[in-house]
DNA sequence: GTCATTTTACACTGCACAGTTTACTTTTCA
DNA sequence: TGAAAAGTAAACTGTGCAGTGTAAAATGAC
């Protein structure tokens, strides 16, 4: 058992932070207080300030230690012997389920509330997830290399993935407005665009020009 | 003429309304405070207060009144002669042009921003503009009965649209993490977005059964 | 010119909340 | 077991801000 938080004041700086995740995440940094927040995690005021000097810097603990390490490595690299679509319905669901996870979604709307009115900050904070993209970058660069993928720019192609995964997987359940997506419905969503990129791009697909 | 605002009286309000769909816009309703609303439309915090009883009633009547006014009808029904390329770029222009335009990307931020944390009211705002893709869901309801359509589930076909569009015309946008759109680019959106539904649900393309 | 309406300046109330201070208690560990 | 470290409760400070009250001044209709 390496689990077991050891001295009192580890465990509660944990309670610290899960109530202030879960406070702002739900009612948004400025909803709040300190006095509340304290009150969540059943620990004084005070140990609040003895564990975070101010609240910004707890605010900025969560968005910066705490979703830096939920970040997941999305693995698999191109395979030429398997089935294109296969591999990438694997790849995106691994997007999708890194994106629509609850760590994430939670952490996402904390930053996003936060940073909201102020797009520079909020550019540094989704620029470190733009680096998830890397995975599917590399696997489209090696399925074309291979002469099983066609198209121009990259980056069309990835976008378009990108706003396809972000907008049934994680817009929607940013802002609450859909339920959590089930295992089965994930699944489809992965098939769907998978579809979609493979008619578009793939080898066997008639192709308009642009 | 029919827009020399008459009395007074109309003269502050609108400046008062511009004001604010400027500033929570920029710095949100909570980052603006009514003494410095007021400065910046060059009336007094009262007249502010003559006009509307309460902070909260100026946010709504952005959200409900000007929102509302900035709608527009997407037009364009199908049309059995024309290419199908063509008609669908169209279409989706229409509806970039609309997402991206200021007008809507200011009213879309005062509103996304301030009930961030209500996800109950953030719906019903958003329910409106749901309306919106209607015509787009008419147009392919029609395309298929002409049989140069085929998809079993409407509604992800619309999903799959829509995020395309939005995951490159408004989300980004919304959160200034990019520039606003040239024509240009709007264009080659379109014909992007044309060219992956096309390609996976106009009736020339091979289909992959779900 | 006069009267009603609206605007303005500015002082004021009340509240919520970040952060601090103090006096006291509990936990840790050497 | 006893001293250092960490936690607690509660009162307190200061500030920012929504909203009000008031008396004087500007505007406009007739």
């Amino acid at each position: 058992m390496t689990s077991t938080t050891r001295t009192r004041s580890d465990v509660k700086r944990d309670a610290i932070i899960q109530a202030a995740k879960q406070a702002f995440q739900e009612f948004g940094v400025n909803g709040t207080s300190m006095d509340k927040l304290a009150e969540l995690a059943n620990v004084s005021k005070r140990t609040v300030y003895n564990h975070f000097s101010a609240k910004e810097e707890l605010v900025m603990h969560l968005i910066k230690e705490q979703w830096q390490s939920a970040l997941v490595d999305i693995g698999a690299p191109y395979d030429p012997q398997a089935l294109l679509a296969d591999q990438l319905t694997d790849l995106i669901m691994a997007d999708i389920n890194f994106m629509s996870g609850d760590e994430h979604l939670e952490l996402a709307r904390v930053a996003i509330g936060h940073f909201f009115y102020e797009p520079t900050r909020l550019k540094d904070e989704v620029a470190q997830l733009q680096a998830q993209e890397k995975a599917m970058h590399r696997w489209l660069k090696a399925a074309k290399k291979d002469n099983r993928m066609v198209f121009d720019d990259i980056e069309q192609v990835v976008e378009e993935m990108d706003s396809l995964i972000k907008g049934q997987c994680f817009w929607p359940q940013l802002f609450k407005l859909e339920d959590p997506l089930t295992e089965a419905r994930k699944l489809q969503i992965a098939k769907g665009v998978t579809a979609l990129i493979l008619c578009r791009y793939g080898v066997n697909a008639p192709h308009r020009t642009t």
